[in-house]
DNA sequence: TATCAACCTACTAAACAAGTAGGAATAGTG
DNA sequence: CACTATTCCTACTTGTTTAGTAGGTTGATA
């Protein structure tokens, strides 16, 4: 029942590009040293958010990482299901994991589903912006 | 981003439980077989129960267990929390952790601490007794 | 051509998850 | 008393995941 590290520092990281929003690009050198995180870590966690869109990497001298798009349009959701793979707090909920042959007669099932929607709903709800504005919830 | 089959398996034994009452005991082994869980296993998951009274256990023949509380009275945060823990999404929320000391300045701590609080309020409205009765949420 | 950056793959050490194994203590029953 | 059924307790095991590290390749700029 944890958010691994992955999925914090893509947050920070985020937060950070958000926070040092220039016109070019910020080299991840910098926003490792700034939150004092592993920069080979990061170069690891990084791909899958530029696969998805989230940030754009341009190789070289002079590149670095920025946001693709306003950190107002950035959310939290988006970023944990990329990096934790999925906010659902059990396997059944999975769409990638086996379907679990007691699902018609389980007690539990409606309360994991109705616990990951509410889970989904509160993440999907603040953005990147937020949280770089120190918006208290 | 998980509940374990720990916390899974304690709330499956506390709805068989009640949904089995009768004025004795149960015994494990038979909440076992009807949940195809491993006795083993759950003898090490049940000391906990016991230890912080929702379950009575009764060794020796006739002995097992029984609900100490009304299934009314169990909530599924309860029965979480003993099982995995603690139900804190990152481990800065976590009372036996060690302090956070980026925590004056972490922009993201007040959003852990919503939904730790969210996580708690959902688990603790729901009741074994509504899971037993198979209530939809 | 030198430098700085992202990108890529493989490896590793430690912790955790999910159980198994083997018995000790305890309480009724023939 | 011996037998049986149960909880209770500790140690071990096996596989997976987490949180990185190491060592490079590719690509852009000055």
């Amino acid at each position: 029942m944890m958010i691994s590290t992955r999925g914090r520092y893509a947050l920070r990281v985020m937060i950070d590009l958000a926070e040092h929003k220039t016109d070019g690009y910020i080299p991840m050198k910098e926003v490792a040293a700034r939150q004092e995180i592993s920069l080979k870590y990061l170069e690891r966690i990084l791909p899958v958010l530029v696969k998805n869109g989230l940030v754009e990497g341009v190789q070289g001298k002079g590149g670095g990482y920025r946001l693709s798009r306003v950190p107002e349009e950035c959310t939290v959701g988006e970023i944990l299901r990329l990096t934790e793979g999925n906010l659902a707090p059990v396997a059944c909920l999975d769409c990638n994991a086996e379907v679990c042959e007691k699902k018609d007669t389980c007690k539990t099932l409606s309360m994991w589903t109705e616990f990951h929607r509410l889970t989904n709903q509160y993440f999907d709800g603040i953005t990147i912006a937020e949280l770089a504005n120190g918006k208290s919830l």
